[in-house]
DNA sequence: GTTTGCATAATTGTATCCAATCTACAATAT
DNA sequence: ATATTGTAGATTGGATACAATTATGCAAAC
């Protein structure tokens, strides 16, 4: 039975979440964040430009994807606005809205923010971190040594450090790091490929791991500042030799 | 001659900016990025909120909007969708938006970030600082000592702070520190105005001040994250005595 | 060949209209 | 009285329609 599909994803905003009422011992969700056309349009379109389907630079027309969801441009609008907001796309009047790209420098410097907040949030979630997300961090970090697909990568990547972060219970943080690397994960993806999953990066993360099972929160915060420096750094070099710009 | 107000606000996404043509020496605009109605309504009703002057928790009526700023739903409902993607209101399908308000654990959690980015910005920016950010800065530093008017206070204190940071040449910080200073800035200017202005942050904006005129942006850095802890913490202390909930 | 001047087609921005849903209050039952 | 149900008006989500602007194609002029 799938329900969650109506309603808002967390990318919208929202988390899916059961709701049981007063004394009813009644599944029930709350209808209330039933997800509109503008937050399935939305979901759909920050998926396709993070995950590098759609180019940089790509124009996304109101009416083509007004029909290929089957509805007005309103609604397809409406997510493109908020696709703006997180810098997903850029507009510009009467001309529409293409795809954002990032420069190199782009690249560097939000890496570099990046391995300030991210150090930040696993120090805090070590001492809270739970063994079901040590478990499932694992279970990421063995599917991404094992994983022969490319499109799968930055996928099992995103939920490896993600597992890391869940428990440090600091919502803003994990929001702006979210919102950071859907800025920065098609190229992440593209270099994953151009790479064949840079399999020195398991290494690392199990070295992060290892340390967060044994409760070092100083020792995982410093791998993942030398991670994620490390990967930028690699990320922004190979830019340069295998793309065009 | 006031060019700038039908050109699209920084606040909607967009820094004005004076394009020269190729060997054309021409003051041009890039007139793609005119306002729209969307972008006039959403800095409109984001100056609103962060000002303070709609309650946290207030409705935002469609049709109310719209009808003051003379036009249809349509370009209220996108501005909407971009201050739901900054988390300034929240909305529910077939109820309308309002005014996001957070809970004392959120505005720690916030400037706790703060404390964490902000330094780091300000260390990065002192090197790079132009005398005239520094001019600028002693110029808000004294205008908020001398201010008497609550309303200005909180324009000042950011002013001020701002200065310090531009220098940085780290857009996507600064991007960042901007929206996390919107959602807090209702409730410093709350606090400001009941412990009539912070007298005691004068000091430590003219500490801070100090240090980046002196070149030192470990100490700039280190005073900043106290100023902004001690903030926090004199914020929601304030809060928690001073308001319901 | 390149530039200029339209006419036309595409595309976006916005107004108007309708259907779905919520809210508030009256009507009814308990 | 209190709780429940029904209904009218308010409000939102979205489709359609139209206006404003930009892009394209093509002929005329240089």
């Amino acid at each position: 039975m799938r329900l969650m599909g109506v309603l808002k994803g967390q990318h919208a905003g929202y988390r899916e979440r059961l709701i049981v009422a007063n004394g009813l011992k009644l599944r029930a969700f709350d209808l209330g964040r039933q997800a509109t056309s503008a937050d399935v349009i939305y979901d759909a379109l920050r998926d396709a430009i993070i995950r590098g389907e759609l180019e940089e630079g790509e124009a996304l027309r109101q009416d083509t994807i007004a029909r290929m969801f089957n509805v007005s441009r309103i609604p397809v609008r409406e997510a493109m606005q908020r696709l703006e907001a997180q810098g997903l796309v850029i507009s510009e009047r009467y001309k529409g809205v293409v795809v954002a790209s990032l420069s190199h420098e782009q690249i560097t410097e939000i890496f570099q923010f990046r391995a300030l907040v991210e150090p930040s949030v696993i120090e805090m979630a070590v001492p809270l971190m739970s063994a079901k997300s040590l478990e499932q961090a694992q279970y990421y970090c063995d599917a991404f040594g094992a994983e022969t697909d490319p499109e799968r990568w930055g996928d099992l990547n995103r939920h490896f450090h993600n597992c890391l972060y869940v428990d440090c219970d600091k919502p803003y943080y994990l929001s702006v790091i979210d919102k950071t690397n859907d800025l920065v994960e098609r190229y992440v993806r593209l270099v994953l490929y151009l790479t064949q999953g840079m399999r020195n990066a398991v290494a690392e993360h199990q070295a992060i791991l290892d340390a967060c099972v044994a409760k070092k929160p100083k020792q995982a915060a410093e791998l993942t500042r030398q991670h994620i420096d490390k990967a930028g750094k690699t990320l922004v070099s190979y830019l340069r030799d295998h793309t065009r710009k």
